[in-house]
DNA sequence: TTGCCAAACGGAGAGTGTCTCCGTATAGTT
DNA sequence: AACTATACGGAGACACTCTCCGTTTGGCAA
């Protein structure tokens, strides 16, 4: 890649990540990310054909601290209701972290055509090894994408309903007794 | 209301609930309802002044079958478990029932100022009332608008991944052992 | 240094969507 | 039958995503 386009490339999405944590994925228009990177539309849209793919690049950085919160949570010395708590929280709170993620990538957890397939592999796994460290804890049967999908609804509601972040405590806690065995 | 304009507003709800139904909300245009409903645009933004206002108005008739499933649920002579999972259930169904009517309706569940606001305020009562009804069974603290957000976090879910209805029934059981007492 | 050209740029505009304005038509009353 | 408040409908304003293509430029080779 040409310098020059390295760096409109790497200065949008620094101006996407701003605007799209700001204000929400279908608050920030295209035109805006545009003229905030000082580049034309056609310039925008040669590096990220959709909007969604932009939404990708921005997201990039988390799949690495899923997989670091997971290991953590499981390393705790604490109960294993303690340690399921702390990392549903600590997933939810990723998920929260840009206004509109949670509800997309969520929605994205099963269909490997969507732009965000690799982040959500990423997510599904994290919740299969903490299926796999919690071990017998758990109830039977569970699977780790309805973990990813519970947990992805409830941040999803908190996102959409603009709702503060310890509004989510209580519902995780109920999401974390029904998931330990009855 | 002139005759002529009760005809046609009765027949645009009725086009817009096919279509909603059919394509979900964010999936069909206001145009598309106005030819279908054969009336000009000006005519449907004067019955309907916002797209969300007409939806509003294709959900009418949900609000009573609302009440009437938590009274059958209740009544039922079964368990505290077995009762509630009934009422999550159906509850989940009618969420369901339109593409894109839950993730709208959980995420106004709190906000006064939506146009969604009455039917929200007859999902929280209709909660309230379960929890009344199973009376101490259920965890102690437990409010019904965390009910309500957690059934249609999960609602959203499935209706915005088009997973198929029965994908719900474990994630439901999931929440209603997380809302019985510990 | 100079010249070349593939790569990148950027803006006009196509296509689609929500919603408005206002001149025209009509229902219902006197 | 005339009158008026009410309703109609279509042109178009405005916003948004995304495309096409003529113009510019970075980086290499002579």
């Amino acid at each position: 890649m040409r310098a020059d386009a390295q760096r409109n490339r790497d200065r949008i999405v620094e101006v996407a990540r701003a605007l799209f944590r700001a204000k929400g994925f279908d608050a920030v228009s295209m035109d805006e990310v545009a003229k905030g990177a000082e580049v034309g539309p056609g310039t925008l849209y040669r590096h990220f054909p959709t909007k969604e793919s932009l939404y990708d690049a921005v997201l990039e950085a988390w799949a690495g601290k899923v997989n670091a919160a997971v290991d953590r949570a499981l390393s705790l010395d604490a109960s294993a209701r303690e340690r399921l708590l702390t990392w549903l929280t600590e997933y939810a709170a990723m998920l929260t972290e840009h206004k509109g993620a949670a509800a997309r990538i969520t929605a994205a957890l099963g269909d490997p055509g969507s732009p965000f397939a690799a982040k959500c592999t990423t997510y599904v796994n994290a919740n299969q090894r903490l299926i796999d460290g919690l071990d017998s804890a758990l109830r039977p049967g569970v699977e780790a994408i309805q973990i990813s999908r519970l947990v992805g609804g409830v941040a999803a509601v908190v996102d959409n309903s603009e709702l503060p972040a310890d509004s989510m405590a209580p519902m995780l806690a109920i999401v974390a007794d029904g998931l330990l065995a009855p």
